[in-house]
DNA sequence: GCTGGTTATGTCTGGGAAAACATATCGGAA
DNA sequence: TTCCGATATGTTTTCCCAGACATAACCAGC
């Protein structure tokens, strides 16, 4: 009951802003593992790049998606911002909306069947 | 009443395929204007490209979303076959449903005013 | 048998995005 | 005061895609 591997939404603003699956699963991620590196690591991919898109979503919304902190036992720390999980939850219901949309399901039945090719 | 420029929904299917506002106007603009090369005139967008996108969504689908002709009297045309109007409505579709939802609202007010930047 | 506008492809190249690599900084705990 | 894991950035390198350019094939009509 993972998330359909078969789609994704990603929504372009003007401006050059997308939001879409990657910084969804990305915030999920980091509100469950409570670091932007565990998040990561999780989705395989750099922290590097984890972090350049946290810093992306905080520059393009009113106030930060995530807020993190340095150093301590743990070495420090992200989390959710109140904003950054009202943003997570609007996505997913626009996702299954999507998903429970019949003109969805003819489309994918138009499409070739990929499941016998490489 | 034309489509939303603050918008565009962007499918991603599996094995890579997309269909997003790019195809969707080309589709639309081909059945517009009757040929591939005139649809790129519209959109901006050079022929080369334009055959290329239009080769991708005949190649993964399952059968053609356009048809064409060369030669005549006019050089040749294209046309939109049954299935690509229909994949183009139900696309258009998912939009509007897209648009209609209070969650986008919700989105779009979150994110930073841009109206006062470059 | 030319003409013209279109479809259909091949090739090349520059730019930009992503990945890879490298540090610097932070601060609680032991 | 040292250590550790995480945040925060700078720099370099790789690589792929978009666009530019070029050319062939097609065919109704004149």
């Amino acid at each position: 009951m993972e998330n359909d591997p078969r789609l994704s939404l990603r929504l372009h603003f003007i401006q050059g802003l997308t939001f879409g699956r990657g910084k969804a699963d990305l915030l999920q991620a980091i509100s469950e593992t409570g670091s932007i590196s565990a998040a990561g690591r999780r989705l395989e991919m750099s922290y590097r790049r984890a972090w350049a898109l946290v810093e992306e979503m905080n520059a393009h919304f009113r106030s930060p998606l995530v807020e993190s902190s340095r150093g301590g036992a743990k070495g420090g720390g992200a989390a959710l911002t109140e904003l950054g999980a009202a943003v997570l939850a609007d996505y997913r219901k626009l996702e299954d909306m999507l998903r429970a949309a019949p003109e969805l399901d003819r489309l994918r039945n138009a499409l070739t069947d990929m499941s016998e090719q490489k």
